[in-house]
RNA sequence: GGCCAGGUAGCUCAGUUGGUAGAGCAGCGGACUGAAAAUCCGCGUGUCGGUGGUUCGAUUCCGCCCCUGGCCA
């Protein structure tokens, strides 16, 4: 990928922003800050933000936001649909080259870490879900049960076998689709990737609180000013469409979930919402779990006075030499 | 005030016919290639309410005290 920008003396390659971070640590209003009259756009590296109708639970940047900062990768398919780390990096690149291509940079947020990976290792090129197949499984570990299948696997594709769990359902119906359909083991398909960010400049930062208390605090005070905002209702209009059930890829995100099940008989509303908190904490936890794995983080604690006013300084330094 | 039932892990509870205890949830750590806000793996010492007594040994049995809930006054 090759973006230039005209600067003042000459053209210079534009650099790719990445702004990540565990949900609920403020990534959204940093972006917004930073990007705000600049020639910065925000590309949304989430996986649930992608589905129209998912709004407050996802704390969704508003319309009015979006009006003033563009944003891209938002509201871009129905509840019904799977979205998936492949369509991902497809629309991801596709929009930062436009960025690019009109002399500005994207700001990449969001805290989905396969997308993230995705965009900085790369994906192998790999065929796509089939639900017809997915199904076929799915029947046959009813009967047979997943390890049984995970055995099967151990037969076609020893080494995907090894690292895949007999209970990991999701890897291993994926690794038996991967072979049905390519007729080759997942694990030499994967040995191939290249990141489509290759050749260019990319900045990483983690926005994460150092302390854990006060990142549960914040959790658990962000989902309890989305039910006083709506939650439920939006939730409840999801259930009423009568085409989306609790195994729905976009039903299954944090909050949505339990509330469903709430909506479902399954448990009571305060249940409900005391389950969605821990869901969302633990969901913060496998986010930052993934995160210190990935070495080229550079971690910004948003509790750190000077946090802000350094990450933007050092931002507003790159658009002026670029002459941005 | 009397009677009954309880007080065991952060929470809900199990258990020890006396040899100092274990589940679920929560929490913590980890894995992660088209469902990823998903999916999966690992981690359990806590004055067993307090205090006296019996005993080689008490969280377990007995006495008293404290706390909670219920019933009766």
């Amino acid at each position: 990928m090759q973006s230039r920008a005209s600067g003042d003396g000459g053209t210079r390659a534009l650099p790719v922003w990445i702004l990540t971070g565990p949900t609920g640590a403020g990534k959204s209003d940093w972006a917004i800050r930073l990007a705000q009259d600049r020639a910065v756009e925000i590309v949304s590296v989430d996986s649930a933000l992608v589905y129209r109708g998912l709004d407050i639970g996802t704390a969704k940047p508003s319309r009015a936001v979006r009006d003033r900062v563009p944003h891209h990768l938002i509201d871009i398919c129905d509840p019904a649909e799977t979205y998936s780390a492949g369509r991902f990096v497809t629309d991801a690149v596709t929009g930062i080259r436009s960025i690019h291509a009109r002399g500005r940079i994207p700001l990449l947020v969001g805290g989905t870490m396969l997308y993230v990976r995705a965009l900085l290792q790369g994906l192998a090129a790999l065929p796509e879900a089939s639900p017809s197949l997915r199904q076929e499984l799915d029947a046959r570990a009813a009967v047979q049960s997943w390890p049984a299948l995970h055995a099967e696997l151990a037969r076609l594709d020893p080494a995907a076998a090894a690292r895949i769990r007999p209970n990991d359902s999701q890897r291993i119906q994926r690794a038996l689709e991967v072979c049905y359909v390519t007729g080759r083991p997942i694990s030499e398909l994967q040995r191939q990737t290249h990141s489509p960010l290759a050749g260019v400049a990319v900045s990483c930062w983690a926005l994460a609180p150092a302390d854990r208390a006060l990142l549960h605090e914040r959790i658990a005070g962000r989902f309890n000013r989305m039910m006083e905002t709506g939650f439920l209702n939006e939730v409840r209009t999801l259930h009423r469409r009568g085409d989306l059930h609790a195994r729905t890829p976009s039903m299954r995100a944090v909050g949505y979930r339990q509330l469903w099940a709430h909506l479902d008989g399954e448990c009571s509303l305060d249940e409900a919402i005391q389950r969605g908190i821990s869901a969302t904490r633990q969901l913060a936890k496998r986010q930052l779990t993934w995160m210190r794995s990935e070495s080229s983080l550079k971690w910004i604690d948003p509790e750190q006075p000077a946090a802000w006013v350094s990450w933007n300084r050092d931002a507003t330094h790159v658009l002026r030499e670029l002459g941005l």
